[in-house]
RNA sequence: CGGGGAGUGGCGCAGUCUGGUAGCGCACCCGGCUGGGGGCCGGGCGGCCGCAGGUUCAAAUCCUGUCUCCCCGACCA
């Protein structure tokens, strides 16, 4: 038997081959159980494909074939970030704590701090805003040094409050950061696009389904963010879809559904609710949609001013943008403080209230009265109408809900990963460490800053949870571990073994990263495990189908069968490979 | 940080209540059979039962302390 020479293809990941990816030599530890203690889908079967190992809460090594997926993300980000002008470089992971406490980003609980041997404060990265604008303040003279873009993969330490989903959410994990660095504003702006076509590339590239949705800056600070979000069951954000929107639950922003409201009286009813303290209890006992009530929410704010917080009672107060509504920093009020300035916690109300008043901009004020509580035990107010019984602010602060309306189009709802953000920076770290330049006109100003992150293992997880079914992995073709898995079913010495040996030179020769199972092992062994691992095209050398002239190709996503004449086969899985997913 | 659960061989577990010197399945090693969906037979290796202290003639088992891990929530630059 004689394999026709195959034209050799050219590949996109051609400079990541690796020689010898024999199964028989190969550490690829699969289990036929997940962990115990795995929830996520894509921890079972990273642990169960030998993907990664756990080390520690958060702390994860990665095996071959998973640091061969991880790889193969980097060089997808990698080659993006050059194309958008990126310059690749390296800062470390230990730092001073002298420059984060300059920058007032020193002290949080997440970050990991440490001494040196002298007694010096030191920590690990969090990231490394401070880091670039620390060499952008030594090295930046002038505008004739900008603009810059400049990036590294570099490992970062967060001590998670709690670490979960295996390499989900972890302490310690390479994420890919950039930094760009401009003379204003408007340069800021074009960095900031230029970042989000590169990710674009890289997320469509990866094979993953995801949205750019608008995000809250955070303590980031800054102008401005997107998010980069790979829907999938374990993701830990809830992402409010619509056609042509898309935004973080934490800023959503959408069209209450309508509530039907009992015509209101000439003035509020007492009615008397004793014990009643839910929107729930107080709905049902009234006759009336929970939305037909009013939900009090007190909150103190850092200046120590009281501000009773309104929504409908179907709504949550979302309190990311309540903090934007307030423009300042707030508390739930104790127990003891509503008593105090109101009444008893669970009968609060909006009515003769003595303090400001924000009311969620989903409650209606075109008349028809809503249920508030009484600020007395037992009682409830009914037929209450804002801006008659009491005065208010307008502000978007509650949390949307699957169904409400955007441009009049009903929103949906879904678990997301976060796998990559932007952030305008503006100058909120080149003003504290004194990274300035001068202009044209020789006047010193503070360089625009944004800042670009992207989670290669997010990604690797996420695409697994995505594409995952029964039998275990099912990779993108761009980012699998391998192009090809190529089973021998032959014992050594038998011609199906000769022929795989040929075949798996082959293969590599035409630039298909294949990893070959040459072990003495069963076929139902050798197959579980293939599907396990995921590698998008499996070729499988057996008696019957090699004496036919053929080997038999299986695509792993909907694992579709098809043979490929022996004749050339080479060249025809290449092909098949090149129209894969 | 609040709530819940768990630490026994590489993985999954039983044994703990009722103390007597550790067991099962898979994996692994050796030999043989089988050879298109985790197959079969026989023979083996491997664990100071998370750690420390205590009670006891005797502790995986009871007591005290401690560490670690997981799940839900809070948190998440």
């Amino acid at each position: 038997m004689e394999l026709a020479v195959a034209p050799r293809v050219t590949l996109a990941t051609a400079t990541l081959r690796a020689a010898m990816t024999r199964l028989s030599e190969y550490l690829l530890p699969t289990e036929r159980e997940p962990p115990a203690d795995a929830e996520a889908l894509s921890h079972k079967l990273m642990v169960r494909a030998g993907l990664v190992r756990q080390i520690g809460a958060g702390l994860w090594s990665w095996l071959p074939a998973g640091w061969r997926t991880h790889q193969r993300v980097v060089q997808i980000v990698r080659e993006e970030m050059n194309a958008i002008g990126g310059q690749e470089m390296l800062m470390p992971v230990l730092h001073p704590a002298d420059i984060w406490k300059r920058s007032g980003r020193y002290g949080f609980d997440e970050m990991f701090t440490l001494k040196d041997r002298k007694g010096a404060d030191m920590v690990l990265a969090m990231t490394h805003e401070e880091i670039v604008t620390t060499h952008a303040a030594q090295v930046i003279r002038s505008y004739r040094d900008l603009p810059k873009i400049l990036y590294h993969f570099q490992v970062k330490e967060r001590d998670e409050p709690r670490p979960r989903a295996g390499v989900l959410r972890t302490r310690e994990f390479i994420m890919k950061d950039s930094y760009s660095l401009d003379c204003d504003p408007e340069g800021l702006e074009l960095s900031y696009e230029k970042h989000a076509v590169a990710y674009d590339r890289m997320l469509d590239r990866s094979g993953l389904e995801w949205y750019k949705v608008k995000a809250d800056v955070g303590m980031m600070g800054g102008h401005g963010a997107d998010e980069y979000m790979a829907p999938c069951a374990a993701g830990e954000n809830d992402v409010v879809l619509a056609p042509g929107y898309a935004a973080n639950i934490e800023v959503a922003s959408a069209d209450a559904q309508p509530v039907s409201l009992p015509p209101a009286p000439d003035a509020p009813e007492e009615v008397t609710t004793p014990g009643l303290t839910t929107v729930g209890q107080v709905a049902t006992t009234l006759g009336v949609p929970s939305g037909a009530l009013l939900k009090a929410f007190p909150v103190v704010l850092d200046d120590g001013s009281f501000v009773l917080v309104m929504v409908r009672g179907d709504h949550r107060v979302n309190e990311i943008k309540l903090r934007l509504a307030l423009q300042c920093g707030f508390r739930a009020a104790r127990a003891d403080e509503i008593e105090q300035r109101l009444g008893p916690p669970g009968f609060i109300g909006p009515v003769g209230a003595q303090m400001r008043i924000l009311l969620d901009q989903g409650v209606r004020t075109d008349g028809g009265g809503y249920v508030v509580g009484g600020n007395r035990p037992d009682i409830h107010l009914s037929g209450v109408v804002p801006g008659r019984d009491f005065n208010f602010e307008t502000a978007d602060v509650r949390e949307v809900l699957a169904g409400d309306l955007v441009n009049g189009h009903a929103v949906r709802i879904e678990p997301a990963i976060e796998v990559g953000n932007i952030f305008k920076l503006g100058t909120r770290y080149s003003e504290p460490l004194g990274a300035n330049f001068l202009t044209q006109s020789g006047v010193s100003e503070p360089i625009w800053m944004g800042s670009y992150g992207i989670g290669p293992a997010r990604i690797a997880a996420a695409a697994i949870e995505q594409f995952a079914d029964e039998q275990g992995i099912s990779w993108p073709r761009s980012i699998s571990p391998f192009d090809v898995h190529l089973v021998t079913l032959g014992k050594a010495g038998s011609e199906e073994r000769e022929v795989s040996e040929l075949l798996y030179e082959e293969l590599i020769a035409a630039g298909l990263d294949t990893l070959y199972d040459d072990r003495d092992a069963n076929p139902g062994e050798k197959f579980a495990d293939a599907e396990l691992l995921g590698v998008p095209l499996r070729v499988t050398v057996g008696r019957k189908a090699l004496a036919a002239g053929e080997f038999e190709v299986q695509l792993r996503r909907g694992q579709e069968k098809a043979s490929v004449a022996v004749d050339g086969a080479v060249a025809a899985i290449a092909e098949l490979w090149r129209r894969l997913p």
